[in-house]
RNA sequence: GGGCGAUUAGCUCAGCGGUAGAGCGCCUGCCUUACAAGCAGGAUGUCCCUGGUUCGAACCCUGGAUCGCCCA
């Protein structure tokens, strides 16, 4: 078993090392070290500056999608960076308790039982659904390990929990000391469904195919009226509500009606009298501009109906059945309601036209059937003082929101913000802390009610003596609280408030940063900067990072619904959690895009995951290169890199390293984690395993009695390797905790309880950054490149050695190929490297060869006989092509009088020193070109 | 109706004023003692359209098209 194997083994057995990674055994083994070393569970009082993330509370119901792997995958590489820099960190995790999505999954299986809630009870329905919550709602926490995630398990929190729940009701006292809880009657968003009311953010507009009904409602008395009008008409997408009309309204600068404005109509089915009455709210355009007015049931109708003092018939029960006011309708199904009033009106001739019509209803987000809103009484949040509060701090760029766009959402939203209906018709969460004096209105709860909010019942009932006497009898509220009322709190609940002298609390808040996804910046980014403004007065981050949504491989959203959910479950499972998180974060850009997981159905592979398992391969052999050539060596290594006298490559790999650890470091700490991503998988792909590598092969493979010399120079080669790849662990550990861990613990023998998790971050020295050099390597691996394209194009076999001529008048060039003609031999397979300049090549005899030219450098192959003069010849005229194009373009530009005179003067000195060079490029190939004749 | 984003290689996406890039896929040749989950080489673009600014535009500005999202 993997998980019993001793790291320090792993050196010995170097060679014995499978020739592929394989990610299961060594994730699940250092999950299981971190945990037992407690590794991310810190101390308020250690050192280091604090840095704290709250996560977003999965909803306690769910199980692990792709959105939570990818929100983890960047919260987590955040934290790990922050660790290894030396913050005092905390990731705090939990989840939120979903009230209604818990009350129905458990009303689905009582329903199964055969029996009503009513007959269970409240109590018992609160047992079973925390018995619920213990056996089945520690699902998502669970999978949420499989990622990797460095996050204190310990101070994990639910919404429901004890303190919590203390926080929520301190929280609605003191609001509602405030004045900003309020309980009134007002029209709201009621979910038939789920029998309770939700708020307008639980809402979703959906656009569906539906109809427009014309009807006519007769005038009271048409003899009154000079032109004989006896009917008007007015359009409705949903009929069942005419029930409760009271008025028709039109517009007041709509000539047509004016003279009918203050009669009335006869309300059809219902026979009620009803105004016609004038609002400037009605278009005239629509319809016939004639609206009717049903206050109970539409908000527009609702608001129009306070201005003229309307009454408000409620026709609806709230399961979404007609009620008493609908006459011989009541008792029938919304919908079913709807048919037939249609169909009476009909037979009255009252119908006049329905016509196809699009339009938008709103749905009730858990629900899933269309919201009915509907007159009740509830409790609501004052919003404009709290968001008053936020625009201020958002004037001051608090909190900053990455990128920067995602504020003005934010922002539009607050300025435009509704009041928030906090009550929920449900029993799982948390009850609201209000009590009516029952005992003053009959012992029944009525709108009239007197109640007091307090603390605790026992406070409750000694405030409602005190008012209304002895004999006062009081009843808690029967209502819960929104869940997004207690996730509003979380950011500093969770750290011990109200206790503001809690250790955390002093420590972790304000938390550092927020990272979410951007639709649920009202629901929650927002709620929680009100929230903190209040209770904390500060905004409770310092920075909101905002990231996109995970879309499916035809770039849709992922839904339970449609069903195209990819499980990451499955994806881990096959190309390892490391493997996943790496491509989840380098999909990721600077500007909060969504980002597209490729995903074949079929066979459950994913092409994007795949090519980062290949990369977490490719680290893998790279280590296990450096320890196969370290196992079997007498020498002991150096740490003191400047003791060794090192080679221009090993030089060069350091300055790379530098630059790229420079890199990181930025990318990482603004939040540009799929650029980090980028930019390291490049260094180890391309800087370390394509280049470095290969370049100290010939300086490890020593022939049978190697000297001193070559022995303390393989030492060199094999001390910077694996120096160079242990600094690279650390700057890809944030991203690939697991595989970084187990290759860090091999190259360095430390024991299994010293973690990499918990070092501090590469000390590689900024005086290693050598630009000059590293711009003489590029030149030298195009050079290199040109004589393997030569070599390709004229057909030669990969292991044929031959003699390399090149060719330069550039000094720097020159010099750059004259110093590493080892290097270039290894790399082309040359038998012997000549770097000569123009006029020396003329001065040899003239042979038969392969040659290309490119820039400033020409590469001469003098083999005769096997050359394949026709693919050579494309490939010059190729070439010739190319420069011709250029030189075009390059004294085109030159050839502008404003060039010269407008652009920037090193610019213009670059383009003419281009020319010069692409065409003295084209002279040697057309020379070249005629030779071939 | 208001707002935001996207449009670049076959696919997924970078680049955001100075001669078009990556990964995947594709073609050719290689089991070269770290890696075939690999190595070497190669092909592939009216940078959505339209005007304009500029010596110079994929990039900045007008206008438009298409797709997507949010709010009403």
């Amino acid at each position: 078993m993997t998980d019993q194997r001793e790291t320090a083994d792993f050196s010995q057995a170097a060679e014995a090392l499978p020739k592929t990674y394989d990610p299961v055994g060594t994730e699940r083994r250092w999950q299981h070290l971190w945990e037992k070393n407690a590794a991310f569970h810190p101390d308020p009082n250690a050192s280091g500056d604090p840095f704290s993330i709250v996560i977003p509370p999965p909803n306690v119901t769910g199980s692990l999608h792709m959105g939570h792997a990818f929100n983890t995958a960047l919260i987590d590489t955040v934290i790990r960076f922050q660790r290894l820099r030396g913050k005092n960190v905390l990731c705090l995790p939990g989840t939120d308790h979903a009230s209604i999505a818990v009350q129905t999954i458990l009303e689905k299986q009582i329903k199964e039982e055969g029996i009503t809630l009513e007959d269970l009870g409240r109590d018992s329905f609160l047992r079973k659904a925390w018995e619920w919550k213990e056996n089945s709602g520690g699902k998502i926490v669970n999978q949420l390990k499989r990622l990797g995630y460095s996050v204190d398990w310990a101070r994990e929190r639910f919404t429901l929990d004890k303190r919590l729940s203390e926080a929520v009701v301190e929280a609605f006292v003191q609001l509602h000391e405030k004045g900003l809880i309020y309980r009134g009657e007002y029209l709201v968003n009621w979910c038939p469904a789920s029998g309770s009311a939700v708020s307008d953010l639980e809402v979703e507009m959906k656009e569906v195919d539906g109809f427009l009904w014309h009807f006519s409602y007769p005038l009271t008395d048409s003899s009154s009226v000079e032109d004989g009008i006896k009917y008007l008409e007015v359009a409705t997408t949903r009929p069942e509500t005419m029930l409760g009309d009271v008025a028709v309204a039109v517009n007041p600068n709509d000539e047509r009606y004016q003279h009918l404005v203050g009669k009335s109509l006869i309300l059809p089915l219902v026979d009620r009298e009803i105004p016609i009455i004038s609002d400037h709210h009605v278009d005239k355009d629509f319809g016939t501009g004639c609206v009717k007015v049903t206050p109970a049931h539409d908000p527009n109708d609702f608001e129009i109906g306070q201005r003229h003092s309307l009454p408000q018939i409620t026709i609806m029960n709230k399961n979404g059945t007609m009620n008493h006011n609908a006459g011989k309708f009541s008792g029938l199904d919304r919908f079913e309601a709807r048919k037939a009033i249609v169909q009476n009106l009909k037979d009255l001739n009252l119908l006049t036209k329905v016509e196809p019509y699009k339009h938008t209803v709103p749905y009730s987000d858990r629900g899933k059937v269309p919201v009915e809103p509907l007159l009740s009484t509830q409790w609501f949040v004052r919003m404009e003082p709290l968001a008053e509060k936020c625009r201020q701090s958002l004037a001051n760029n608090e909190p900053r929101f990455v990128p920067e766009r995602w504020g003005k959402v934010y922002s539009d939203w607050l300025t435009n913000i509704r009041d928030w209906c906090i009550s929920r018709q449900l029993w799982w969460g948390h009850r609201i802390p209000a009590w009516f004096v029952i005992s003053e209105t009959d012992n029944q709860v009525i709108d009239q009610t007197p109640y007091i909010v307090a603390r605790t019942e026992d406070e409750a009932l000694k405030i409602a003596k005190e008012k209304f006497g002895e004999s006062a009898e009081i009843k808690q509220d029967e209502d819960v609280l929104d869940t997004w009322f207690s996730s509003g709190l979380w950011p500093f609940s969770t750290l011990g408030w109200p206790d503001v002298q809690h250790p955390d609390f002093r420590t972790w808040y304000p938390t550092t940063t927020l990272v979410t996804g951007f639709d649920i910046i009202f629901f929650w980014v927002a709620r929680m900067t009100m929230m903190a403004g209040i209770f904390t007065d500060r905004m409770p981050f310092a920075d909101v990072y905002i990231h996109g949504l995970v879309r499916d491989e035809q770039n849709r959203k992922m839904s339970k619904s449609v069903g195209n959910g990819i499980d990451p479950v499955l994806l881990i499972d096959r190309y390892g959690t490391d493997a996943l998180r790496f491509a989840l974060v380098r999909e990721v850009v600077g500007t909060g895009q969504d980002i597209r997981i490729d995903y074949d159905r079929e066979k459950d592979t994913s092409s994007t995951v795949e090519a980062s398992r290949n990369f977490a391969n490719k680290l893998w052999n790279a280590t296990r290169f450096a320890l196969i050539n370290r196992a079997n060596f007498s020498l002991a290594l150096e740490d003191d890199l400047e003791s060794l006298e090192l080679k221009l490559s090993d030089r060069w790999i350091l300055s790379r390293l530098a630059r790229v650890n420079r890199q990181s470091v930025k990318r990482y700490e603004s939040y540009a984690l799929g650029e980090a991503a980028k930019g390291l998988y490049e260094f180890v792909w391309n800087d370390f395993c394509d280049w470095y590598v290969e370049l100290i092969k010939p300086r490890l493979n020593l022939g049978d009695m190697p000297t001193k010399e070559e022995l303390l120079d393989k030492k060199v080669a094999i001390s910077v390797s694996s120096r160079v790849l242990c600094e690279l662990l650390i700057m890809l550990h944030p991203l690939m905790p697991h595989l970084t861990e187990e290759l860090w613990h091999a190259l360095t023998g430390k024991p299994e309880d010293d973690l990499l998790a918990l070092q501090g971050w590469t000390n590689i020295s900024d005086s290693y950054l050598n630009e000059e050099l590293e711009l003489s390597f590029t030149q030298l691996f195009s050079s290199i490149r040109l004589v393997r394209n030569l070599r390709a194009v004229a057909g030669l076999k990969p292991a044929q050695e031959i003699p390399v001529r090149l060719i330069t008048g550039k000094q720097d060039l020159l010099n750059t190929l004259s110093r590493s003609k080892i290097d270039i031999q290894a790399l082309t397979r040359a038998e012997n490297i000549y770097v000569i300049t123009p006029s020396e090549q003329s001065a040899l005899p003239p042979v038969k060869a392969l040659t290309a030219v490119s820039g400033e450098l020409e590469v001469v192959l003098p083999i005769e006989g096997l050359v394949d003069i026709e693919s050579l010849r494309s490939r010059l005229e190729k070439d010739l092509h190319k420069a011709e194009k250029e030189i075009k373009n390059l004294s085109g530009r030159l050839s502008n009088p404003n060039f010269a005179k407008k652009a920037p003067s090193d610019v213009v000195a670059t383009c003419r020193a281009n020319l010069v060079e692409v065409e003295s490029q084209a002279l040697v190939v057309r020379n070249r070109l005629a030779g071939l004749n």
